[in-house]
DNA sequence: GTGAAAGCGCTAACAG
DNA sequence: CTGTTAGCGCTTTCAC
């Protein structure tokens, strides 16, 4: 219905009967002026609807209020959490976030990297699905920050990860301190840096010789791995922590099904706190949440500081993870 | 290293030795002029690496080249796919999506619509995750396009989603093609509308009487709609649809447990087909995919159209299904 | 064919 | 304390 007229400044100074810097300042609290004056400018921007064209700022400031987010993550396990947290930490300040998706493919990226930067992002945010792997896309010579979150970043580059060890060691710990005394771990390919950080921090408190058995990121090796384990006939572990919330359920539901009990005969913990897995295996499996909100959060931060000019340090972050519990491994609740 | 400084229109005027307006028309292709000098303000701009800052060309065109995309989907099963689409669809068109997360959350949502409403984005995506409630934004008085997608959508707007009927049908003949006669039909909660539309997509292939049995979108629901299939000890169905995956794998992972077999006794199907469930039940589910990729594809076309002011016909498309046709019910492949 | 000049909507000196 | 003026980087009439 509404005549769709977007009102601008100089509408404002005319409706408050100021110039256009007297009404620009008295918005922006910059400048000296009555606190009248200022008043009346802000009522007389309220009255009409008035909102800044943030383009036509952006073209002065330098800065545009947008950054822009690169995933290869087409799932959106890893990402949508990420980048929950990354608007959040930005909309106060009035940043929008550009998102998409480059899969693995170079060229797509460097399309949409360029859009982006044609669009004056005042920042870019990498984000993957693995640590020791990065994406196609080109950052040399890049006159904004980047920040990497959840990938593989070159050295001195702003970087965030979740502790994985930290989060192995929490978990391993927990199941040992329920009493249990013979641990495995059933995990991811052997090639994945996550693995070996989680398979160390799990050796650290289960000791040397507790086996760790590596195979794919599937349920299927869940229930191969737990074969594996009880084929011998000897003595067989009370306790698995799992590489990924996947294998887990493999290995609960292979358990069940030779009639061993979870969590009465054997703990299981899980790795990813991914709620559609773990809510759903029997019984509700307990799993080392990666906190990816907050490292989204975090990642805003920082790449906000960045292009702001504020001094950030370099180098890798790792941001804690926090065991969830459930049922999956006793002495817990829920 | 290299000093980042951002070339501007002015440096390519002045390194092909024209002025800025007619180096403006040479790359933009308008205006009239020798080839050569066209060649030779485009080999200038090459050689400076000349990117046209998209924020001053907004300023004046009135478009600044980006659209807003709003979802309440947190979990991303819905939406990147369908932002996958969107971002394709709009990228060789120089269009960027700005993208958020604003849960149910009424205020994030006007938070962030704001941010992109002062960014000047040339339309509005909306993607729900369930197409008969509406994410928690108001868009009264809006005067640029908006497109819905996978939400409900007022009457006259333009809105996209896929079609469950054909989808529900052609599964549901596919079991019947194979030969199968006692069908039944497990799915979610009654009051979701693409409950509805694929229970009666089912009851026209199976005959009103074939059991349709209604429970939350869990595998557990799965699980106990089979007990209740096979509790009666009468006629037990050879054939089962299930409103989604997770309800597919509960009825499967149940059906091994009663030492039923499938799809050698009963052909069961899903939808949805989300790969990491499909994949992971025994035997791999076929499931039916809702092609949410092409419906953004088909979004990011729309709003397009609408942004560049060509006339596009309000209300409800319905996009294709396709049916995946694993081995769960036999006859496939896979 | 080419260029000078006006201006998109706003901010930031600098005067008054 | 307030207003005038000069741009941000680009497009686009309109003269030459």
């Amino acid at each position: 219905m509404s005549e769709p007229v977007r009102i601008r400044l100089s509408d404002v100074a005319a409706e408050a009967g100021v110039s256009l810097a007297t009404a620009s300042k008295a918005l922006n609290g910059t400048g000296r002026m009555t606190d009248q004056t200022r008043d009346r400018v802000k009522q007389a921007a309220d009255r009409l609807g008035f909102r800044p064209n943030a383009m036509a700022r952006a073209l002065i400031r330098q800065r545009s209020m947008t950054v822009g987010l690169l995933t290869n993550d087409s799932y959106g396990r890893f990402t949508m959490p990420v980048m929950a947290g990354v608007a959040a930490a930005l909309v106060d300040e009035g940043i929008s976030v550009f998102m998409c998706n480059i899969e693995d493919d170079a060229q797509a990226g460097r399309l949409h990297l360029d859009a982006m930067l044609d669009k004056q992002v005042d920042g870019i945010i990498l984000t993957g699905k693995r640590i020791d792997t990065a994406l196609p896309v080109d950052l040399e010579g890049l006159s904004i920050p980047v920040v990497h979150v959840f990938t593989k970043a070159p050295p001195d580059t702003v970087s965030l990860v979740s502790d994985d060890a930290q989060g192995a060691g929490e978990a391993v710990r927990w199941i040992a301190g329920l009493g249990r005394q013979r641990l495995a771990h059933v995990t991811g390919p052997a090639d994945f840096a996550s693995v070996a950080e989680r398979a160390r921090a799990f050796a650290e408190v289960a000791g040397p010789d507790a086996p760790v058995l590596h195979g794919p990121w599937s349920e299927a090796w869940g229930h191969e791995a737990v074969d594996r384990l009880w084929r011998g006939g000897g003595t067989v572990p009370d306790g698995i922590f799992c590489g990924n919330d996947q294998i887990a359920r493999g290995v609960i539901d292979a358990l069940r099904e030779r009639g061993v009990d979870v969590p009465g005969d054997v703990s299981v913990v899980g790795f990813d706190n991914w709620d559609i897995v773990a809510a759903a295996t029997r019984p509700p499996l307990t799993s080392v949440d990666m906190n990816l909100k907050a490292l989204g959060r975090e990642a805003g931060r920082l790449i906000r500081a960045l292009a702001e000019g504020q001094p950030v340090a370099p180098g890798l972050r790792r941001m804690p993870c926090r065991l969830v519990v459930r049922r999956s491994c006793g002495g817990g609740e829920t």
